[in-house]
DNA sequence: AAAGCGGGGTG
DNA sequence: CACCCAGCTTT
């Protein structure tokens, strides 16, 4: 099927797809000037984030850690407390492994090479074929989500994505296509497209503005809502908990993850795990009886839900104001469990690693209000 | 409310 | 290759 890429056709296509990217490029922050520590934190961060999201948390980023020796340099509590928020932690621990390495080995300069951009924590073949492309202008093609869905469509794929060797297929296309002229505008522009144009949900209508669609079979054959063809998704957990908002002296108790798990490390409110559909009411006060071993004025505030991957989880949140025995007791059963906690000031919140979970349990409470005492 | 989307790592 | 990562947008 290759064999149909002629030399005319490629012409053709890098042609259409080159001024239809001239004519919507957005100035974003890290095109601003070209600088492959700027390129490789942004697609990090671009890594199942939106533009939009991602903005304000690099302008942070590059304030705070202007380049990869003083990123090498910070403990990793201040990554992560800059990227709370972002989601998906463990990319920004990569990222820090990552920047030990470049500053160690190889001179603070991100490598210009494949195989050593591979081996780096965080930095798979997508991640190193846009730094490649983008940052040093080297002719690697990027295989993103975006890119995917537009050449499935394009050359009508109809294999399933999800299988190595259908994006191993895609890539090879890719290599035929990719022009030795600025190929890292060439990538942008095809995730470009996926991202405006030839998006998910579409209805034939929204290929009208598309450079490449004389040349789209899908299009042609109308069978742009088929492809790309994947695989259905998990079934999604529903899962409920109470959210204890302690509170003694206008200062909050947060406890600190334990290390290996699930949010490894970062910052929340403690909290209870409820059966399927239990009623939260009626299991509060045996929680809370449980857990602290006294009742303490329980108020409830309101509930929260919030989704993350195969997740939703429903909080609700219950404050309760400790007199200073009560505090005593807590923290006593706190060590006794060997969990790490600290009384904070609301606002201080924003000084530790935290999702964005918390973030939204922040949002419901009274911090002007916190406590009588 | 539900479904959809998605790079990298792990085993 | 299947599964997981405490997110976010579109339908």
């Amino acid at each position: 099927m290759t064999e149909d890429i002629t030399s005319e056709y490629i012409k053709d296509f890098q042609y259409h797809i080159s001024s239809w990217y001239e004519k919507n490029t957005r100035s974003l922050p890290w095109r601003e000037i070209q600088n492959p520590y700027h390129t490789y934190i942004s697609e990090i961060m671009l890594q199942q984030t939106q533009v939009n999201t991602v903005i304000p948390y690099f302008h942070r980023f590059i304030n705070r850690f202007p380049d990869i020796h003083s990123l090498a340099k910070s403990p990793i509590e201040d990554v992560l407390t800059l990227w709370s928020g972002l989601g998906y932690y463990k990319r920004a621990r990569q990222l820090k492994q990552s920047a030990e390495v470049i500053s160690n080995q190889y001179d603070g300069i991100i490598p210009d090479n494949y195989l050593k951009l591979i081996k780096l924590p965080g930095i798979g073949k997508y991640t190193a074929a846009a730094i490649l492309s983008i940052a040093y202008n080297l002719k690697y093609p990027v295989v993103d989500g975006n890119v995917i869905r537009v050449i499935t469509r394009i050359f009508q794929i109809e294999d399933p994505i999800h299988l190595s060797n259908t994006q191993k297929y895609i890539t090879s296309i890719l290599n035929l296509l990719i022009p030795d002229n600025n190929p890292g505008q060439f990538n942008q522009a095809l995730m470009e497209l996926g991202s405006l144009i030839c998006t998910p949900k579409n209805n034939q209508s929204k290929c009208l503005p598309c450079p490449v669609k004389s040349l789209c079979k899908a299009n042609t054959h109308n069978l742009i809502h088929k492809l790309p063809n994947k695989i259905p998704q998990r079934q999604r957990e529903k899962i409920s908990q109470i959210i204890f908002i302690l509170t003694n002296h206008s200062k909050i108790l947060i406890q600190k993850r334990s290390e290996g798990k699930l949010l490894s490390t970062m910052w929340e409110f403690p909290y209870h795990e409820l059966d399927n559909n239990a009623d939260h009411n009626k299991v509060y006060s045996n929680i809370s009886e449980a857990l602290f071993n006294t009742q303490i004025n329980p108020k409830y505030i309101s509930s929260i839900k919030h989704t993350i991957t195969y997740r939703d989880i429903t909080c609700y949140i219950y404050q309760l104001e400790a007199q200073q025995e009560n505090a005593i007791t807590i923290e006593s059963l706190f060590k006794q469990r060997n969990i790490h906690f600290q009384w904070i000031s609301p606002h201080e919140i924003t000084q530790f690693p935290h999702s964005s979970m918390i973030k939204k349990i922040l949002t419901k409470i009274d911090l002007n209000n916190l406590s009588i005492f």
